[in-house]
Parts: C-alpha cells; structure tokens; sequence
DNA sequence: GTCCTTCACTGACGCGCGCAAGCAAGCCGC
DNA sequence: GCGGCTTGCTTGCGCGCGTCAGTGAAGGAC
C-alpha cells in the first residue's frame, strides 16, 4: 500500500551517462562483439550503481521471448515435509543460475497448468511426475519449453534404490520375513509404488518371500492393527514407506506389548527432525534432496540453454542409510 | 527440451474473428464501458476457445504496468513443515485470485531481495517479519506496489495467542512453575520470542514466576540437560516451542526416568503429524495457517485492487487447543 | 586523393498487450 | 436539412527491453 514510485529505466542510465539505450544495454550484458572501450563502460556501470538500476524482468522477458520463470506442478494440497524441502532446494539451486520458480498447486479446483503457465509466462514446467501428452502439448502452446520431467531413462524411478536400502539392512540384520507399512493418506498413493518395488526387488533377490504389505494411518490403533497383521504372519522386520508411518508402527508395537527391536524391527524414510528423539531413535533412511534438486535444476538449465544435460549420478547416488536403535 | 512452437496471440484471434484487437481485448477482459453486440462477443469468445488462446501474462504486466506475482521472502535456508504449509497455502489462496507467488530464499549468498523483486516483476512482495525501511524503500523503486506486513496494529504479534493457550492449559491443570523449551536452531531465534512472550503474559496474569527457559536440541542429551535444569528448578509443566522440540522434551523426561504428564507436562506446537503417535500422544496447539494464509493473501489483494482491507479477525481465532495424554 | 577497414556508437523495430481517442453509420428531434 | 447523440467498432501509442542494421569519424594502404 505504497506510492508508484516510478522506476528507473535503462532510457534514464543512456541519458545520464549521455549514450544512447542500445549501449547501456550491450554494457550491462556485456554482450561479445561490441567493441566498448573501458571508460564507457566504468561510466554506464558507474551511473547504472548509482541510479539503483535494475532490469525490468517483465519487458526483457517480453523482448527476448522468454522469461527466467521455472513452474512447479505440485501433486495435492498438503504435502509431507520432504517434498516442500525439495521446493525449497530446487528455487534455491533456480535462483543460482537466475531463474524464479513458481509452485502451482495442481488442485481440482485451481486454474488448470497451462493456464498458469501462459500467465506467468514460464518458460520451464516441472512436476514429480511425467505429464500426460495432451498436458505437454498444452504447456508448449502456452510458451513452455522445457518440460520435465519426461520419461528419461535416468528419471524413472529415483525412489526405488531407498527401498532397496531399507529391505537390505533388515535382511541383513537377519530378518527372514518383512512387512511393509503403507501410509493412509491418499496423497502418496503416487509415490508409494516404487520404493514398495524397491523392497520386493531386495526380497526377491535374497530368495525371501515377498513383504507383507499394511495400510497404517498416524493414530496408535490403526498401527496396532497392522502389527497384529504382521505378528501372525511371523513377520520381524517393518520397512515404512516415511518416517511418520515408521513412528505410528512404533507406537502399534508398543501398544501390543512388543519391543523395538527385538520383537519388531523399524526402518523409516526421511530422517525427520523428531527421527533421533522418539523412543527408540529411528532408523531410517535419507534422501539427500538437496542433490535431487541440484540436479533438476542443472537439468532445467541445461534444456534453456540448449547445452548437454550433466551426467546422471549414480542410482543410489545421495541415499543414505541413518542406524539409530529401531533396528 | 522441445521446439518454441508459436503461441496464439491476440492477434491471431481478432483476425480469425474479423475484427480488431482491441475489441478482443475489450470482450476477452468484459471491460466496462464499451458496448458490444452479443453476436460479436460470442463469435470472439468461440474463436479463442478454438484458438487455445491464452493471453500472455508478460506483454499484459508490461502493459499494464503492473503484474499478477507476489514475491514471498523466506526468511532462512531448511523450514519447518508449518512454514513450508503457509508458503502452499499462501500460493493456493493467491491463486484464485488469479496471483502466482514466487518464493525466495533470503539467504545471505543469494541475490538480494530488491533484485529478485526487479527481474520478475513482482507487484506485491511479502515476508513474515516487517521489512526493514530501507529495504522497503529498495522495493518500491523495484517496483512494488504492495509490501506486507509493515507494523499494522493487526499483524504485530500474530504468534502470541499460541503461547497463552500453552501457559493457560497448564496452568489450569494446576501447575505453578512452568519452563519453555526454546529450539536450538538459530533459524527459528526471529520467531521464539512472540510465543515466549505469550507464556511470560499468562504466567503474570496468574501471578506465577516466570517460565525457566532452556534450549533443546533435537538429540536426547541435550533434552535431558534441559530436564535435569527444570527438574532443579521445580518446574512441573513446559511449554516447547515446537512439537519438534515437545518430542525431544518427552525424550529427555524419560532419560531421566520421569514419567509425563504426571512428573512433568509438556506441551506443544503445531500438531506436526506424528503427535498422535509419540508416547504419550503429545497435548498441542494447532495454528491454523489455512486461515492466516487466507487472511494474508486478502490483504494482499485489497492492497493491489485498492480496496479496503478486510475486517481483522479476532486476536485468537484459528488457534485450538489439541488435548492428548502429555498434560 | 581515394578506398577500405575498424571503432564506437546510434536509430529504429518489435515482443504482446491495454487503453485513449477517433470515426463512420445510424437515428433522433426540430 | 442539420446538429447532436449513441452504437460498434478501429487506429495508434506506449510499456521497457534486446538487437540488428547502419553511420560518422578515424586510421591506414595504395
């Protein structure tokens, strides 16, 4: 609630430093070929710091055909933790190389994507999941282009080597028989399926029988249910999907008299700040989102530029095993 | 990574429609004041619904001088979850007013925030602590036209109901010398004082000393330092800052073989998923951010449309009192 | 003296849009 | 028949910027 207050434009640097726009321009981004001797440019830079220049986004966009805008389709409306983390990294590692994100929560009731897009004329969309076709063909009519991720053979299933890690530190702690504890909650139903595959994969390799799955909402009697589940399937070790299911089968547990890890063994996903003070301290399993969000944005960047994507890491590249005492 | 494929233009519909493009402007934006038969208006709509036609968020900001983004400055590097929720909440509410929100890590590394403001083009820029001045001063010729909050009567101390309603809880269960768990997480120093400074209130109020505060770091050790300083100092009943903070309280008691909420009562903040399932299920007060984010993006609205600002709800609407087995 | 090249710039266009002003046609009152 | 009013449009400007084509001056080659 404040005054216009006109804002200075690079036509007001020409007059000052007396040349003309097209020069301030080519000084500010100093663009190759132009032959500018050094005492023009010392005086435009000069003049520019002192008029508190700064470039208007929305004109240079609108010039250059393309803005410095990056769109992120979020799944539902509350989301667990680690994914607003991974936000947060990935307009961390966006705003390095110059570029904003804008998070789209892609509810039912909102505006639909590529509406958005052509609004705040984003230039990149990213989402978690692959879009359907007619979606992409809709985000390139509204001005997007690059559009991520696709179904790149180094994209498709991140997730799963963390059940794979989970699955092989139980079994090798001796457990012959897991369980796997589903989350309740609708909104990682999209999720779920890999690091689940990445369990199976890990059983099916040691020649163990595949895991017994069970849904285990966040309230004590849902968990105890599960763990009655298991227990009558002889089951010794639990693989949680994160690590509020983890603390819930926890609670099950001790609510049916059993103690962790002797009777029941845990293992989470996330590493959640409460992760190292509930009782007992969770073992679980980090996912380094940094590096996940690093390299989205190096992608991102790379596709806007035209440049070759990086090197894909490693598969289990950032997945990290965290032993506490629930296993 | 896919090719530019021209967008629709506003041109392109009023040449299809055979008329000018002013007029689709006139009937895409039902600007008042212009009369147009109902024949025209339809046969344009029909030819942008055909067209995909979007308008370009760019060229319209340019134009119009001002744009539909909000720039929402985040204070430190990794979040809590309830931050993390406001942020979506926030971007969701502005959304349906047609605003996008761009977030920005106000590191100390990063771009400062008056640039950021500058290249996309923000018209509303918001944080959750006041600007200060200068920074203020650095938006507006950046060309924002909405900065929130300033020190409005209403926004000052938002935080300071949520520490009444833990002192009040306590108290009413009888309790006399009450502690504060302070996190140990420099991120969270700009925030600890208000919800202090609620407990601080009510225990005045009630004619109790004030609260013993001690940090607590999320490890077992540091909480049961903070336990053994309370237990020294009689104190019954704490209140954390956090729910975070409240598990590593319940860690620390039973390090030292107190029993909660006999021995010691603890209280927390949030109602972060797992409170159902820590032991014993964690007593809290749960903010409601749906509604401070909705209030927020009101604000912000009315200041960009030049209305009115909405009535202030009351001081504690949307903070509740979850009362499980820690108290 | 003429021609060519390099240097250091400038003029002007266009990106897509909102909006002020203008303008032809039709109609009305007198 | 004429001035004035409404209706239904159109023409054209400008937002701030990137960028291309051009241009005058200086310097060198012959």
């Amino acid at each position: 609630m404040t005054r216009p207050a006109k804002r200075t434009t690079s036509a007001d640097v020409a007059r000052e430093a007396g040349v003309s726009r097209a020069t301030v321009s080519y000084v500010l981004n100093n663009r190759p070929g132009q032959s500018i001797p050094e005492a023009t440019r010392r005086r435009i830079l000069e003049v520019a710091e002192r008029l508190e220049y700064r470039p208007h986004g929305t004109a240079r966009s609108l010039a250059a055909g393309r803005s410095d805008i990056v769109l992120l389709s979020v799944p539902d409306l509350p989301i667990g933790a680690s994914i607003s983390r991974f936000t947060e990294e990935l307009a961390a590692a966006l705003a390095e190389n110059g570029l904003a994100l804008v998070t789209h929560l892609a509810s039912a009731r909102g505006r639909p994507l590529p509406d958005v897009c052509a609004t705040v004329g984003a230039t990149a969309v990213t989402g978690f999941t692959p879009f359907p076709a007619e979606t992409v063909r809709a985000l390139q009519r509204a001005g997007a282009e690059v559009i991520l991720p696709l179904t790149a053979p180094d994209e498709t299933e991140p997730m799963l080597p963390v059940g794979r890690l989970q699955a092989d530190h139980l079994i090798s702690r001796g457990h012959r028989r897991l369980g796997y504890a589903l989350p309740a909650h609708p909104r990682f139903t999209a999720m779920t399926g890999e690091r689940l595959h990445g369990v199976e994969r890990s059983c099916a390799t040691a020649g163990l029988p595949a895991p017994v799955t069970a849904t285990v909402g966040l309230d004590p009697e849902s968990a105890a249910s599960a763990v009655d589940l298991w227990t009558a399937a002889q089951v010794t070790g639990v693989c949680a999907f994160n690590d509020e299911t983890a603390v819930a089968v926890l609670a099950g547990a001790r609510a049916r008299g059993l103690t962790v890890p002797t009777d029941l063994a845990v293992i989470g996903v996330d590493d959640i700040p409460v992760a190292p003070v509930v009782t007992p301290p969770l073992t679980t399993v980090r996912f380094d989102l940094h590096a996940v969000a690093r390299r989205r944005a190096e992608l991102i960047v790379a596709g806007l530029t035209g440049s070759p994507a990086p090197p894909a890491p490693t598969a289990a590249a950032g997945t990290e095993l965290v032993t506490r005492s629930s296993t």
